[in-house]
DNA sequence: AAAAAAAAGGACAGACTTGTCCTATTTAGA
DNA sequence: TCTAAATAGGACAAGTCTGTCCTTTTTTTT
């Protein structure tokens, strides 16, 4: 049965995104998803497994979601539009797949295990490398500067609207992008 | 005796840093420091103390060393280039008063303790607020957009190098903002 | 020098953590 | 239907954590 899998991952995921990975135990896990014990480490090993598990979860889910989000875009305008425009909904907890805004799951997952060069900081890397590339697959503009421009401020732009609180920060972000793509050559 | 205080703060402040909070005890911070735990919670009610006065501790290192960083600047090129160029060093590990870089310690707390509205996440907030206000002052474009920009860069600039291993990007950040600056009005 | 405050050095409680093991029950496949 | 796998439901071990309490020693102040 691969439906306890999901749900545990599930489950977990929510909560390790809600509450952090420390503050949530195993047996909160177990009990919120009704989930017994045994079941739990029959298909994972350990709790790192299953954290590896929810990261792959929301690596998958947000690729897509970005993957949507960039979709139609045919202008280098247009991409930093849909894509700032996206990151606002999510910032105002306007975003149904996404779920509430708690900032980047992969960032605070790295805040929290500074195991540099262990699997959970190695993972959270090679998701903003592929996000990274999702963008710039979209661009007109093959030169670097653009796309690490774009990447800089969506970084920025996550950051500070978690910590700061500052959610109108993704719309100012269209604004100085747009200014830096029309002079970047 | 306040010397007791300053070397669990100092003490605390690297293994928090380095280790994340979460995985740093009091007894390693004790067993490190030297002193007993009865000194201990004569000085701070709780680790909650303890963190807060770690936070107001690196909050007063870091905005000395920007104030330090930004002296001299008669110009927002200027203040542009010797912010991220400070922001290069302390990435590469080059910066002695900053210490081994892991991130923005104040990132990482608010990543770590997801309470919302708490005392933690309240300070993290108000830091960088100070960090925007001191930047602010150095500008003589006292329009907000442009250092919305810098502020934008150096929170993607930060985050990108620590989960990303990017240490390369701050210099990247020096282009994009004089484009940035030259075009903005 | 005497009195008071601070620190050391442990022991210990209580709660929490991950992970193992056992038996009974339910579910799925042959 | 019968068999085998998966799950439930606990108990439990061994470790962690924060925080309290005690006595003894050191340091400071009067």
């Amino acid at each position: 049965m691969n439906k306890k899998r999901q749900l545990l991952i599930d489950t977990a995921l929510t909560l390790f995104y809600a509450k952090g990975i420390n503050h949530t135990g195993i047996n909160e896990v177990l009990s919120v998803s009704g989930v017994a014990k045994n079941t739990l480490y029959n298909h994972f090993e350990s709790k790192e497994a299953l954290i590896i598990a929810t990261l792959e979860q929301r690596h998958t889910l947000f690729i897509e979601w970005l993957t949507s989000k960039l979709e139609g875009a045919d202008s280098d305008q247009q991409v930093i539009t849909q894509l700032f425009t996206a990151l606002a909904q999510w910032f105002t907890h306007c975003d149904p797949i996404l779920g509430d805004f708690r900032g980047c799951f992969f960032i605070n997952s790295s805040a929290e295990f500074s195991d540099q060069g262990g699997q959970i900081s190695l993972f959270c890397k090679q998701h903003k490398q592929q996000c990274r590339d999702l963008i710039g697959q979209s661009l007109t503009n093959k030169d670097a500067s653009l796309l690490d421009a774009i990447c800089l401020m969506k970084e920025g732009a996550i950051s500070t609207a978690y910590v700061s609180g500052d959610v109108t920060i993704a719309k100012k972000c269209i604004t100085l992008l747009n200014i830096t793509a029309k002079n970047i050559n």
